[in-house]
DNA sequence: GGGGGTCGTCGAAGCGCTTCGACGGGGGAA
DNA sequence: TTCCCCCGTCGAAGCGCTTCGACGACCCCC
């Protein structure tokens, strides 16, 4: 293995000379460090990690914790990771994967042993456990998704309020007067992510504030449930034409329901949905939607961990704003 | 921060003793043990991963490469992952994510810098670039998935000629005497991974020796081309009662197929396939299926590393058998 | 009863890097 | 011309851990 003091008399100079020339934490002349660069190419020479991090306190290594719980979309996962991946290699850091399986237990760890300097952590509960832990670290986390109380803490996430707001200005736009949402299920409602209620405020808002008949639904993540919702529209709100789903895994079972009742999308009535554009794409009508922009969040989440670790401050919030992909799903009131 | 001179002084012992009360490499006695333990727990105390790397030259860190190639299934990527996060967690290690953009560029980094101790890569082609840094680098690696030329390497993935066989004679144990095999798409067999082979030989080989009327049609990945292969197996081989199918985007859309030109599955066609498990058992009629045991290989691919670690010698091919799930896309011949 | 092992522990030497203080030399200001 | 300061570089001191050799103490066997 070549090390540091190879590259250093092979260059003529020191092995503190070498390093600064790597780091550019002291002036080092145009020429030594050409010199120095040299070299280290010639020579080969990686720098050890351990080495680094034991004399640095810095590993450069980002700790990423993804979920495991039944019901998460796993593809939007993957984007944030590979997505957190990229962007951190952007900064020459790396990151580590754990799981949610590991808890609390497992961020203490590598927090504790400095194998990362930094976390992120994916799919926060309202009232996640890791929180009071997070807080407490001497190292500095981001949190994708927003707990109840996020003091002390430094979260982002899609704004779910504007995404819910957003569906229903485009569906105003379009002339729709009487709508609804279709939601999670209930229990996402009570506790969870707290996404849900989001968009149920931004709904309802943009809804009051357009002057439109708006009502919600929550609604099971199965397609009787979905046909039940669709049959309750169509007797108690017959002058319905614009919905908003926010419940992927019955985003097409409804579509089918309606259709089957007779109501042609997006001939008789329009649907909008806040899901993943992968699903929105590949439903026999697709969908327009708002998406999660898994590739910003992730991103995202990733310089503000770098502003952290730069000592620099950073929003305790930050919400990226919704964007509304037209698709085949919704057109003007007839 | 609290280190072993720490716990040391606390426990009325020397550094070294710490060390090897916790990495058992030399013997200690019950009650010093008892001690540093009762020190380490009351202190709080975490070994600095840096400084217990550089001192081991032992990360305890794998490096896991994923693929983003479209076509690629997330899902059944992000099992592998997570069962290599839990295995490498049971022998201590972590995992360290790398994305196949960073290239032989990225491995050659985390290798050489003693980032990693070893790596495990997804998704390897036939002619893989990789391979020959992969042979060279001083860390031991495990492929999944297998190249032309695996010399030199460790290599684990599913059996996939085993599951081509297994499928036939499940279908040969059920009365089919005439059965095709709908493939992936031409290029795949071209390129690629070099499994699609695999599942061809042992579809050929079984039906032979089952003295089955036997036929392979690579198929693109669409709908379109589902229907026209539908067309064209009925009108050339009208006595065909089995298919096996090896192509996941146009699993469904064959069945629909099928069944839009009157055959009823499994009334009068039985289906079975090589697909994940949640894409067989999603379908309108649950497939019988052969999955891809991404746990199992996952696991198996970080065993396999710790032997190589340990410097135990290991397989250079781990072949994983198939297992059929049965559903309800097959039945006995009518 | 003495020699040879083994057991349990210690001290010290490093692992390869960063960083701090120091220092010579040259340029600008006085 | 002198003084000061900054630029560019060096040497040395660690960072916190593992590991090697050494060394009593004790036991066993002949």
């Amino acid at each position: 293995m070549v090390k540091i003091t190879d590259v250093a008399r092979h260059a003529g100079v020191s092995p503190s000379t070498v390093s600064y020339a790597l780091s550019g934490k002291r002036p080092i002349s145009e020429e030594t460090r050409q010199r120095v660069e040299d070299s280290i190419r010639e020579l080969g020479y990686r720098p050890h990690a351990g080495a680094r991090a034991l004399a640095s306190s810095r590993s450069n290594v980002l700790a990423l914790v993804v979920p495991l719980r039944a019901g998460i979309h796993v593809p939007v996962v993957m984007q944030f990771a590979v997505s957190v991946v990229t962007a951190a290699r952007r900064h020459d850091h790396d990151v580590l994967l754990l799981t949610q399986e590991e808890g609390e237990e497992g961020l203490r760890r590598v927090a504790d042993t400095a194998l990362v300097d930094a976390l992120i952590v994916m799919d926060v509960q309202l009232h996640d456990r890791r929180l009071p832990l997070l807080r407490g670290l001497d190292r500095p986390s981001v949190l994708i998704g927003f707990p109840a109380e996020p003091a002390g803490l430094t979260c982002i996430d899609l704004d779910f309020k504007a995404a819910g707001e957003l569906c229903v200005e485009h569906l105003a736009g379009l002339g729709h007067r009487v709508i609804g949402l279709v939601g999670s299920p209930p229990e996402v409602y009570v506790r969870e992510t707290g996404f849900a209620q989001r968009v149920v405020q931004g709904f309802t808002a943009a809804a009051d504030r357009n002057g439109l008949s708006s009502s919600v639904h929550p609604c099971e993540a199965d397609p009787a449930a979905a046909r039940q919702i669709a049959e309750q529209l169509l007797r108690e709100r017959p002058a319905l034409t614009g919905v908003v789903v926010h419940n992927e895994p019955i985003l097409e079972p409804l579509i089918d329901a309606f259709e089957a009742l007779g109501l042609r999308v997006p001939g008789d009535l329009s649907v909008t949905a806040i899901c993943p554009d992968e699903l929105a794409g590949r439903v026999r009508v697709p969908v327009t939607s708002i998406a999660i922009p898994a590739a910003e969040v992730g991103a995202g989440s990733v310089e503000l961990l770098m502003k952290k670790l730069g000592g620099a401050p950073v929003p305790q919030a930050t919400l990226l704003p919704p964007r509304l992909t037209l698709r085949a799903s919704t057109r003007p009131r007839p």
